[in-house]
DNA sequence: CACCTTGTAGTCAAATGTACTATAAGTTAT
DNA sequence: ATAACTTATAGTACATTTGACTACAAGGTG
Protein backbone atom coordinates (compact mmCIF):
# COMPACT_ATOMS: atom_id res chain seq x y z
CA UNK A 1 0.00 0.00 0.00
CA UNK A 2 1.16 3.63 -0.76
CA UNK A 3 1.71 6.19 2.21
CA UNK A 4 1.00 3.05 4.58
CA UNK A 5 2.60 5.07 7.39
CA UNK A 6 -0.22 5.47 10.84
CA UNK A 7 -0.84 8.78 10.24
CA UNK A 8 -1.17 9.46 6.12
CA UNK A 9 -4.12 10.97 5.37
CA UNK A 10 -6.02 10.51 1.75
CA UNK A 11 -5.70 14.07 0.94
CA UNK A 12 -8.22 13.84 -1.65
CA UNK A 13 -10.88 12.87 1.00
CA UNK A 14 -12.22 14.93 3.57
CA UNK A 15 -15.06 14.37 6.16
CA UNK A 16 -17.66 17.11 7.24
CA UNK A 17 -19.60 17.10 10.12
CA UNK A 18 -23.45 18.58 10.74
CA UNK A 19 -23.98 18.68 14.18
CA UNK A 20 -27.62 20.06 14.61
CA UNK A 21 -28.88 20.71 18.22
CA UNK A 22 -32.26 20.89 19.19
CA UNK A 23 -32.52 23.39 22.05
CA UNK A 24 -35.25 26.23 23.80
CA UNK A 25 -37.80 24.74 20.21
CA UNK A 26 -35.19 25.50 17.84
CA UNK A 27 -32.59 24.12 15.15
CA UNK A 28 -28.57 24.95 16.01
CA UNK A 29 -26.05 24.02 13.95
CA UNK A 30 -22.33 23.41 15.18
CA UNK A 31 -19.39 25.28 13.58
CA UNK A 32 -15.70 26.00 13.98
CA UNK A 33 -13.34 28.74 13.34
CA UNK A 34 -10.36 27.81 11.47
CA UNK A 35 -7.19 28.67 13.42
CA UNK A 36 -4.91 27.95 10.48
CA UNK A 37 -5.56 27.22 6.85
CA UNK A 38 -6.51 29.25 3.37
CA UNK A 39 -9.88 30.27 5.30
CA UNK A 40 -8.83 31.00 8.61
CA UNK A 41 -10.87 33.19 10.68
CA UNK A 42 -13.74 31.74 8.75
CA UNK A 43 -16.43 29.99 10.50
CA UNK A 44 -16.87 26.61 8.52
CA UNK A 45 -18.56 23.05 9.17
CA UNK A 46 -15.99 20.89 11.64
CA UNK A 47 -14.03 19.05 9.26
CA UNK A 48 -10.83 17.44 8.23
CA UNK A 49 -8.95 14.59 6.10
CA UNK A 50 -9.37 11.07 6.38
CA UNK A 51 -6.79 8.82 7.61
CA UNK A 52 -5.60 5.53 5.08
CA UNK A 53 -5.59 3.51 8.39
CA UNK A 54 -9.59 4.42 9.34
CA UNK A 55 -12.72 4.06 8.24
CA UNK A 56 -14.97 6.63 7.12
CA UNK A 57 -17.30 6.62 9.75
CA UNK A 58 -14.75 6.68 12.13
CA UNK A 59 -12.87 9.88 10.71
CA UNK A 60 -15.77 11.70 11.19
CA UNK A 61 -15.87 11.14 14.85
CA UNK A 62 -12.57 11.50 15.23
CA UNK A 63 -12.44 14.48 13.59
CA UNK A 64 -15.74 16.20 15.32
CA UNK A 65 -14.17 15.16 19.08
CA UNK A 66 -10.81 16.90 18.06
CA UNK A 67 -11.84 20.26 16.71
CA UNK A 68 -15.07 20.46 19.54
CA UNK A 69 -14.87 17.88 21.93
CA UNK A 70 -18.23 16.47 20.97
CA UNK A 71 -17.45 12.88 21.23
CA UNK A 72 -19.71 9.55 22.00
CA UNK A 73 -22.85 10.74 19.03
CA UNK A 74 -24.33 8.66 16.29
CA UNK A 75 -23.15 10.42 13.37
CA UNK A 76 -24.64 8.90 10.17
CA UNK A 77 -23.61 9.71 6.85
CA UNK A 78 -25.68 11.87 4.70
CA UNK A 79 -23.69 12.32 0.99
CA UNK A 80 -20.60 12.37 -0.25
CA UNK A 81 -20.48 15.73 -2.18
CA UNK A 82 -17.98 15.83 -5.24
CA UNK A 83 -18.28 18.53 -7.88
CA UNK A 84 -15.30 19.76 -9.22
CA UNK A 85 -14.54 23.27 -7.90
CA UNK A 86 -16.04 22.50 -4.09
CA UNK A 87 -12.46 23.03 -2.88
CA UNK A 88 -10.74 26.01 -4.25
CA UNK A 89 -6.84 24.77 -4.34
CA UNK A 90 -7.21 21.62 -4.89
CA UNK A 91 -9.74 18.61 -6.11
CA UNK A 92 -11.31 17.24 -3.03
CA UNK A 93 -14.44 15.00 -2.39
CA UNK A 94 -16.28 15.34 0.95
CA UNK A 95 -18.53 13.01 2.80
CA UNK A 96 -21.11 14.49 4.72
CA UNK A 97 -22.04 13.04 8.26
CA UNK A 98 -24.36 14.86 10.38
CA UNK A 99 -26.47 13.95 13.95
CA UNK A 100 -28.78 15.53 15.98
CA UNK A 101 -28.18 16.15 19.43
CA UNK A 102 -29.17 18.07 22.80
CA UNK A 103 -26.60 20.89 23.53
CA UNK A 104 -26.33 20.58 26.81
CA UNK A 105 -25.24 17.46 26.92
CA UNK A 106 -22.02 18.57 25.53
CA UNK A 107 -18.98 20.72 26.67
CA UNK A 108 -17.71 22.48 23.51
CA UNK A 109 -14.06 22.89 23.39
CA UNK A 110 -12.03 23.81 20.58
CA UNK A 111 -8.70 21.59 19.81
CA UNK A 112 -6.44 21.35 16.48
CA UNK A 113 -7.16 23.35 14.08
CA UNK A 114 -9.75 25.06 15.04
CA UNK A 115 -9.82 28.51 17.12
CA UNK A 116 -13.24 28.49 18.56
CA UNK A 117 -16.56 26.88 18.50
CA UNK A 118 -19.85 27.57 18.82
CA UNK A 119 -23.47 27.02 18.12
CA UNK A 120 -25.64 28.75 15.66
CA UNK A 121 -29.02 29.44 15.41
CA UNK A 122 -29.80 28.44 11.80
CA UNK A 123 -30.86 32.35 11.12
CA UNK A 124 -27.33 33.20 12.59
CA UNK A 125 -24.80 30.95 10.29
CA UNK A 126 -22.59 33.16 8.74
CA UNK A 127 -21.28 32.91 5.01
CA UNK A 128 -19.95 29.32 4.82
CA UNK A 129 -17.03 28.17 3.21
CA UNK A 130 -16.54 26.13 0.52
CA UNK A 131 -19.67 24.31 -0.24
CA UNK A 132 -20.29 24.11 2.99
CA UNK A 133 -23.47 25.65 2.67
CA UNK A 134 -24.99 23.64 0.22
CA UNK A 135 -24.06 20.56 2.56
CA UNK A 136 -26.18 22.37 5.60
CA UNK A 137 -29.21 22.75 3.53
CA UNK A 138 -29.01 19.41 2.08
CA UNK A 139 -28.68 18.06 5.57
CA UNK A 140 -31.57 20.20 6.80
CA UNK A 141 -33.44 19.01 4.21
CA UNK A 142 -33.00 15.31 4.71
CA UNK A 143 -33.08 15.89 8.57
CA UNK A 144 -36.77 16.73 8.49
CA UNK A 145 -37.62 14.03 6.15
CA UNK A 146 -36.07 11.82 8.61
CA UNK A 147 -37.71 12.97 12.32
CA UNK A 148 -40.98 11.96 10.67
CA UNK A 149 -39.95 8.98 9.36
CA UNK A 150 -37.57 7.11 11.85
CA UNK A 151 -37.00 7.54 15.32
CA UNK A 152 -34.19 9.92 15.26
CA UNK A 153 -35.59 11.79 17.83
CA UNK A 154 -34.85 9.47 20.57
CA UNK A 155 -31.24 10.43 20.67
CA UNK A 156 -31.90 13.79 22.24
CA UNK A 157 -33.34 12.50 25.15
CA UNK A 158 -31.45 10.78 28.23
CA UNK A 159 -31.56 7.01 27.86
CA UNK A 160 -34.26 6.61 30.62
CA UNK A 161 -36.84 8.74 29.49
CA UNK A 162 -40.53 9.28 30.51
CA UNK A 163 -43.76 9.04 27.45
CA UNK A 164 -44.22 12.85 28.31
CA UNK A 165 -40.30 13.86 28.06
CA UNK A 166 -40.89 11.97 24.35
CA UNK A 167 -44.24 13.62 23.57
CA UNK A 168 -42.72 17.16 24.12
CA UNK A 169 -39.90 16.52 22.24
CA UNK A 170 -42.45 15.02 19.21
CA UNK A 171 -45.08 18.07 19.66
CA UNK A 172 -41.74 20.45 19.33
CA UNK A 173 -40.22 18.87 16.38
CA UNK A 174 -43.31 18.66 14.73
CA UNK A 175 -44.90 21.57 15.71
CA UNK A 176 -48.31 20.65 16.88
CA UNK A 177 -49.35 19.23 20.03
CA UNK A 178 -50.52 15.42 20.39
CA UNK A 179 -52.98 13.83 22.78
CA UNK A 180 -51.29 11.99 25.67
CA UNK A 181 -52.85 8.68 25.59
CA UNK A 182 -53.10 8.29 21.78
CA UNK A 183 -49.61 9.01 21.94
CA UNK A 184 -48.89 6.50 24.39
CA UNK A 185 -50.77 3.86 23.06
CA UNK A 186 -49.40 4.41 19.40
CA UNK A 187 -46.24 4.12 20.80
CA UNK A 188 -46.38 1.43 23.02
CA UNK A 189 -47.77 -0.56 20.15
CA UNK A 190 -44.64 -0.32 17.98
CA UNK A 191 -43.09 -2.53 20.76
CA UNK A 192 -39.82 0.25 20.47
CA UNK A 193 -39.91 1.03 24.04
CA UNK A 194 -38.62 -1.15 26.66
CA UNK A 195 -39.96 -0.31 30.18
CA UNK A 196 -37.19 0.01 32.49
CA UNK A 197 -39.23 -1.05 35.37
CA UNK A 198 -37.88 2.16 37.18
CA UNK A 199 -40.04 5.39 38.34
CA UNK A 200 -38.95 9.18 38.29
CA UNK A 201 -37.28 10.61 41.16
CA UNK A 202 -37.49 13.95 42.82
CA UNK A 203 -40.76 14.74 40.70
CA UNK A 204 -43.51 16.63 43.03
CA UNK A 205 -46.26 14.79 41.49
CA UNK A 206 -47.03 10.89 40.59
CA UNK A 207 -43.45 9.68 39.04
CA UNK A 208 -44.01 8.29 35.77
CA UNK A 209 -42.49 4.77 33.95
CA UNK A 210 -38.82 5.04 31.95
CA UNK A 211 -38.22 3.62 29.21
CA UNK A 212 -35.74 3.03 27.05
CA UNK A 213 -35.82 2.57 22.91
CA UNK A 214 -35.09 -0.78 21.66
CA UNK A 215 -32.81 0.22 18.70
CA UNK A 216 -32.36 -4.25 17.98
CA UNK A 217 -36.37 -4.62 17.55
CA UNK A 218 -36.23 -1.74 15.18
CA UNK A 219 -33.38 -2.93 13.11
CA UNK A 220 -35.52 -6.22 13.11
CA UNK A 221 -38.73 -4.60 11.78
CA UNK A 222 -37.33 -2.18 9.58
CA UNK A 223 -35.91 -5.01 7.72
CA UNK A 224 -39.45 -6.34 7.72
CA UNK A 225 -40.85 -3.77 5.84
CA UNK A 226 -42.28 -1.54 9.40
CA UNK A 227 -41.81 2.20 9.31
CA UNK A 228 -42.09 4.40 12.11
CA UNK A 229 -44.38 6.93 11.78
CA UNK A 230 -45.68 9.32 13.79
CA UNK B 1 -3.14 21.41 -8.26
CA UNK B 2 -1.08 18.16 -7.71
CA UNK B 3 -1.46 15.35 -11.17
CA UNK B 4 -3.54 17.65 -12.52
CA UNK B 5 -2.88 16.03 -16.13
CA UNK B 6 -6.77 15.57 -18.18
CA UNK B 7 -7.13 12.10 -17.28
CA UNK B 8 -5.66 11.64 -13.83
CA UNK B 9 -7.39 9.54 -11.47
CA UNK B 10 -8.29 9.62 -7.73
CA UNK B 11 -7.15 5.95 -6.98
CA UNK B 12 -8.17 6.45 -3.30
CA UNK B 13 -11.82 6.82 -4.60
CA UNK B 14 -13.87 5.16 -7.21
CA UNK B 15 -17.65 4.74 -8.29
CA UNK B 16 -20.07 1.98 -8.42
CA UNK B 17 -23.07 1.93 -9.78
CA UNK B 18 -26.20 -0.25 -8.74
CA UNK B 19 -28.23 -0.33 -11.85
CA UNK B 20 -31.73 -1.90 -10.89
CA UNK B 21 -33.57 -3.26 -13.87
CA UNK B 22 -37.62 -3.81 -13.81
CA UNK B 23 -38.54 -6.65 -15.92
CA UNK B 24 -41.03 -9.47 -16.09
CA UNK B 25 -41.96 -8.70 -13.22
CA UNK B 26 -38.40 -9.04 -11.31
CA UNK B 27 -35.93 -6.52 -9.78
CA UNK B 28 -32.58 -7.91 -12.02
CA UNK B 29 -29.18 -5.96 -11.15
CA UNK B 30 -26.40 -5.22 -13.69
CA UNK B 31 -23.81 -6.40 -13.41
CA UNK B 32 -20.33 -6.50 -15.50
CA UNK B 33 -17.41 -9.03 -15.72
CA UNK B 34 -14.05 -7.56 -15.44
CA UNK B 35 -12.00 -8.56 -17.97
CA UNK B 36 -8.55 -7.22 -16.55
CA UNK B 37 -7.16 -6.24 -12.75
CA UNK B 38 -7.33 -8.30 -9.62
CA UNK B 39 -10.86 -9.39 -9.97
CA UNK B 40 -10.42 -10.63 -13.76
CA UNK B 41 -13.36 -12.85 -14.89
CA UNK B 42 -15.63 -12.13 -11.73
CA UNK B 43 -18.98 -10.66 -11.99
CA UNK B 44 -19.32 -7.08 -9.78
CA UNK B 45 -21.00 -3.89 -10.30
CA UNK B 46 -19.97 -1.29 -12.87
CA UNK B 47 -17.42 0.71 -11.36
CA UNK B 48 -14.16 2.67 -11.51
CA UNK B 49 -12.64 5.72 -10.84
CA UNK B 50 -13.21 9.56 -10.69
CA UNK B 51 -10.45 11.66 -12.79
CA UNK B 52 -9.62 14.67 -11.31
CA UNK B 53 -11.40 17.15 -13.83
CA UNK B 54 -14.92 15.39 -13.36
CA UNK B 55 -17.50 15.96 -10.44
CA UNK B 56 -18.71 12.59 -9.00
CA UNK B 57 -22.49 12.49 -10.97
CA UNK B 58 -20.17 13.07 -13.89
CA UNK B 59 -18.03 9.62 -13.11
CA UNK B 60 -20.70 7.44 -12.13
CA UNK B 61 -22.76 8.78 -15.90
CA UNK B 62 -19.10 8.07 -17.62
CA UNK B 63 -18.07 4.85 -16.12
CA UNK B 64 -21.56 3.38 -16.78
CA UNK B 65 -21.74 4.05 -20.29
CA UNK B 66 -17.77 2.80 -21.06
CA UNK B 67 -18.74 -0.31 -19.46
CA UNK B 68 -22.16 -1.29 -19.95
CA UNK B 69 -23.22 1.22 -22.91
CA UNK B 70 -26.04 2.61 -20.76
CA UNK B 71 -26.20 5.94 -20.88
CA UNK B 72 -28.67 8.98 -20.31
CA UNK B 73 -30.49 7.68 -17.01
CA UNK B 74 -30.70 9.50 -13.96
CA UNK B 75 -28.22 8.33 -11.33
CA UNK B 76 -28.95 8.62 -7.87
CA UNK B 77 -25.99 9.06 -5.49
CA UNK B 78 -26.64 6.34 -2.34
CA UNK B 79 -23.93 6.99 -0.35
CA UNK B 80 -20.13 6.59 0.27
CA UNK B 81 -18.54 3.41 1.46
CA UNK B 82 -15.68 3.87 3.66
CA UNK B 83 -14.20 0.99 5.41
CA UNK B 84 -10.44 0.13 5.86
CA UNK B 85 -10.03 -3.03 4.30
CA UNK B 86 -13.35 -3.02 1.54
CA UNK B 87 -10.86 -2.88 -1.04
CA UNK B 88 -7.82 -5.54 -0.85
CA UNK B 89 -4.68 -3.99 -2.27
CA UNK B 90 -5.04 -0.36 -1.00
CA UNK B 91 -7.06 2.16 0.81
CA UNK B 92 -9.97 2.85 -1.86
CA UNK B 93 -13.42 4.69 -0.59
CA UNK B 94 -15.73 4.26 -3.13
CA UNK B 95 -19.17 6.00 -4.02
CA UNK B 96 -22.17 4.27 -4.94
CA UNK B 97 -25.42 5.19 -7.14
CA UNK B 98 -28.33 3.53 -8.27
CA UNK B 99 -30.97 4.08 -10.69
CA UNK B 100 -34.01 2.36 -11.33
CA UNK B 101 -34.91 1.58 -15.19
CA UNK B 102 -36.47 -0.62 -17.81
CA UNK B 103 -33.73 -3.14 -19.63
CA UNK B 104 -35.69 -3.16 -22.39
CA UNK B 105 -35.14 0.73 -23.18
CA UNK B 106 -31.08 -0.10 -23.23
CA UNK B 107 -28.76 -2.55 -25.69
CA UNK B 108 -25.86 -3.61 -23.66
CA UNK B 109 -22.47 -3.19 -24.78
CA UNK B 110 -19.31 -4.37 -22.63
CA UNK B 111 -16.54 -1.95 -23.14
CA UNK B 112 -13.54 -0.79 -21.34
CA UNK B 113 -11.98 -3.08 -18.77
CA UNK B 114 -15.32 -5.16 -19.37
CA UNK B 115 -15.49 -8.08 -20.83
CA UNK B 116 -19.11 -8.73 -20.55
CA UNK B 117 -22.41 -7.11 -19.24
CA UNK B 118 -25.20 -9.12 -18.04
CA UNK B 119 -28.90 -8.91 -16.44
CA UNK B 120 -28.71 -10.78 -12.85
CA UNK B 121 -31.64 -12.24 -11.86
CA UNK B 122 -31.69 -10.75 -7.73
CA UNK B 123 -31.93 -14.75 -7.06
CA UNK B 124 -29.16 -15.30 -9.32
CA UNK B 125 -26.32 -12.71 -8.58
CA UNK B 126 -23.22 -14.86 -8.52
CA UNK B 127 -20.89 -13.85 -5.01
CA UNK B 128 -19.64 -10.24 -5.73
CA UNK B 129 -15.42 -9.12 -4.71
CA UNK B 130 -14.99 -6.32 -2.61
CA UNK B 131 -18.14 -5.27 -0.41
CA UNK B 132 -20.02 -5.10 -3.16
CA UNK B 133 -22.94 -7.42 -1.88
CA UNK B 134 -23.21 -4.92 0.90
CA UNK B 135 -23.90 -2.33 -1.02
CA UNK B 136 -26.05 -4.23 -3.17
CA UNK B 137 -27.93 -5.38 -0.01
CA UNK B 138 -28.15 -1.21 1.04
CA UNK B 139 -29.38 -0.04 -2.59
CA UNK B 140 -32.08 -2.64 -2.00
CA UNK B 141 -33.38 -1.79 1.16
CA UNK B 142 -33.17 2.32 0.05
CA UNK B 143 -34.91 1.36 -2.88
CA UNK B 144 -37.68 -0.77 -1.44
CA UNK B 145 -38.32 2.07 1.16
CA UNK B 146 -38.16 4.83 -1.75
CA UNK B 147 -40.95 3.08 -3.58
CA UNK B 148 -43.33 3.53 -0.73
CA UNK B 149 -42.88 6.79 -0.17
CA UNK B 150 -42.29 8.26 -3.42
CA UNK B 151 -44.10 7.62 -6.78
CA UNK B 152 -40.12 6.60 -8.38
CA UNK B 153 -41.78 3.75 -10.04
CA UNK B 154 -43.98 4.81 -12.48
CA UNK B 155 -40.79 5.52 -14.59
CA UNK B 156 -40.84 1.89 -15.42
CA UNK B 157 -44.37 2.05 -17.07
CA UNK B 158 -45.26 3.53 -20.42
CA UNK B 159 -46.88 6.74 -20.12
CA UNK B 160 -50.44 4.98 -20.68
CA UNK B 161 -50.73 2.59 -18.34
CA UNK B 162 -53.62 0.00 -16.72
CA UNK B 163 -54.38 -0.26 -13.10
CA UNK B 164 -53.12 -3.91 -13.29
CA UNK B 165 -49.95 -3.16 -14.93
CA UNK B 166 -49.38 -0.60 -12.26
CA UNK B 167 -49.97 -3.02 -9.17
CA UNK B 168 -48.12 -5.51 -10.58
CA UNK B 169 -45.22 -3.84 -10.77
CA UNK B 170 -45.18 -2.29 -7.20
CA UNK B 171 -46.46 -6.01 -6.00
CA UNK B 172 -42.66 -7.03 -7.62
CA UNK B 173 -41.12 -4.05 -6.07
CA UNK B 174 -42.13 -4.47 -2.60
CA UNK B 175 -42.21 -8.72 -3.32
CA UNK B 176 -45.98 -9.00 -1.96
CA UNK B 177 -49.19 -9.73 -3.36
CA UNK B 178 -51.15 -6.93 -3.01
CA UNK B 179 -55.98 -6.81 -3.56
CA UNK B 180 -56.83 -5.34 -6.73
CA UNK B 181 -59.74 -3.93 -5.90
CA UNK B 182 -58.31 -2.00 -2.78
CA UNK B 183 -55.09 -1.50 -4.77
CA UNK B 184 -57.20 0.29 -7.53
CA UNK B 185 -59.11 2.17 -4.30
CA UNK B 186 -56.96 3.70 -2.62
CA UNK B 187 -54.72 4.93 -5.63
CA UNK B 188 -58.05 6.18 -7.64
CA UNK B 189 -58.58 8.43 -4.18
CA UNK B 190 -54.92 10.37 -4.02
CA UNK B 191 -56.22 11.79 -7.75
CA UNK B 192 -52.40 11.14 -9.29
CA UNK B 193 -53.88 9.12 -11.93
CA UNK B 194 -55.58 11.02 -14.96
CA UNK B 195 -58.08 9.17 -17.05
CA UNK B 196 -56.61 8.72 -20.77
CA UNK B 197 -60.47 7.90 -21.87
CA UNK B 198 -58.83 4.98 -24.10
CA UNK B 199 -58.70 1.63 -23.42
CA UNK B 200 -55.84 -1.52 -24.17
CA UNK B 201 -56.34 -2.41 -27.36
CA UNK B 202 -54.97 -6.02 -28.78
CA UNK B 203 -55.26 -7.72 -25.16
CA UNK B 204 -57.55 -11.25 -25.51
CA UNK B 205 -60.01 -9.83 -22.90
CA UNK B 206 -61.97 -7.15 -21.36
CA UNK B 207 -59.68 -4.09 -22.06
CA UNK B 208 -58.64 -1.89 -18.99
CA UNK B 209 -59.01 1.49 -18.83
CA UNK B 210 -55.74 3.81 -19.78
CA UNK B 211 -54.35 5.97 -17.03
CA UNK B 212 -51.29 8.79 -16.70
CA UNK B 213 -49.20 9.88 -14.07
CA UNK B 214 -50.06 13.44 -12.81
CA UNK B 215 -46.99 14.61 -11.87
CA UNK B 216 -48.36 18.40 -11.68
CA UNK B 217 -51.17 17.03 -9.31
CA UNK B 218 -48.13 15.19 -7.42
CA UNK B 219 -45.81 18.02 -7.11
CA UNK B 220 -49.06 20.73 -5.74
CA UNK B 221 -49.42 17.98 -3.04
CA UNK B 222 -46.16 17.36 -2.17
CA UNK B 223 -45.83 20.94 -1.55
CA UNK B 224 -48.95 21.01 0.72
CA UNK B 225 -47.46 17.87 2.96
CA UNK B 226 -49.14 15.38 1.47
CA UNK B 227 -46.79 11.77 1.28
CA UNK B 228 -47.83 9.64 -1.22
CA UNK B 229 -47.25 5.83 0.45
CA UNK B 230 -48.46 2.99 -0.38
C1' DC C 1 -57.60 16.15 54.67
C1' DA C 2 -58.68 18.76 50.42
C1' DC C 3 -56.37 19.91 46.30
C1' DC C 4 -53.02 20.09 42.91
C1' DT C 5 -50.34 17.87 39.02
C1' DT C 6 -49.25 14.24 36.10
C1' DG C 7 -49.76 9.27 34.86
C1' DT C 8 -52.48 5.64 32.99
C1' DA C 9 -56.71 3.19 31.47
C1' DG C 10 -60.84 3.11 28.99
C1' DT C 11 -64.80 4.58 25.82
C1' DC C 12 -66.85 5.49 21.43
C1' DA C 13 -67.55 7.16 16.83
C1' DA C 14 -65.26 7.98 12.48
C1' DA C 15 -62.01 6.75 9.18
C1' DT C 16 -59.27 3.45 7.14
C1' DG C 17 -57.67 -1.09 5.76
C1' DT C 18 -58.55 -6.02 4.45
C1' DA C 19 -60.67 -9.89 2.64
C1' DC C 20 -63.98 -11.14 0.22
C1' DT C 21 -68.14 -11.56 -3.38
C1' DA C 22 -70.56 -10.07 -7.34
C1' DT C 23 -71.11 -8.44 -11.74
C1' DA C 24 -69.59 -6.44 -16.27
C1' DA C 25 -67.18 -6.62 -20.56
C1' DG C 26 -64.76 -8.52 -23.53
C1' DT C 27 -62.35 -13.27 -26.19
C1' DT C 28 -62.19 -17.89 -27.49
C1' DA C 29 -63.78 -22.57 -28.23
C1' DT C 30 -67.54 -25.45 -29.59
C1' DA D 1 -74.76 -18.26 -30.88
C1' DT D 2 -73.53 -19.58 -26.69
C1' DA D 3 -70.95 -21.46 -23.05
C1' DA D 4 -66.55 -20.96 -20.94
C1' DC D 5 -62.85 -18.14 -19.77
C1' DT D 6 -60.25 -14.01 -18.68
C1' DT D 7 -59.71 -9.65 -16.73
C1' DA D 8 -62.06 -5.18 -15.19
C1' DT D 9 -64.55 -2.88 -11.92
C1' DA D 10 -68.07 -2.23 -8.19
C1' DG D 11 -69.68 -3.31 -3.79
C1' DT D 12 -69.99 -5.29 0.90
C1' DA D 13 -68.86 -6.78 5.56
C1' DC D 14 -65.72 -7.03 9.03
C1' DA D 15 -61.50 -5.76 11.58
C1' DT D 16 -58.25 -2.41 12.78
C1' DT D 17 -56.66 2.09 13.59
C1' DT D 18 -57.28 6.93 14.71
C1' DG D 19 -58.88 10.97 17.27
C1' DA D 20 -61.34 13.30 20.77
C1' DC D 21 -62.67 12.68 25.02
C1' DT D 22 -63.68 10.96 30.05
C1' DA D 23 -62.43 8.78 34.21
C1' DC D 24 -59.68 7.51 37.63
C1' DA D 25 -55.04 6.51 39.99
C1' DA D 26 -50.86 7.97 42.22
C1' DG D 27 -48.20 10.85 44.44
C1' DG D 28 -46.87 15.58 46.43
C1' DT D 29 -48.23 20.06 48.89
C1' DG D 30 -50.56 23.13 52.13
Amino acid sequence: MPHETPDAIIDALSIDCLIFGFQKNELDILLVQHGEGISKGKWALPGGWIKYNESADAAAARILQDLTGVSKIYLEQLRAFGDVHRYPTKRVITIAYYALVKPEAYTLGAGFTASDVKWFKLGDVPSLPYDHSAILHAGLRHLKHKVRHEPIGFNLLPKKFTLLQLQELYEALLGQKLDKPNFRRKLMKMNLLIPCKEKQTDVSHRAASLYRFDKKTYDKLTEKGFTFEL
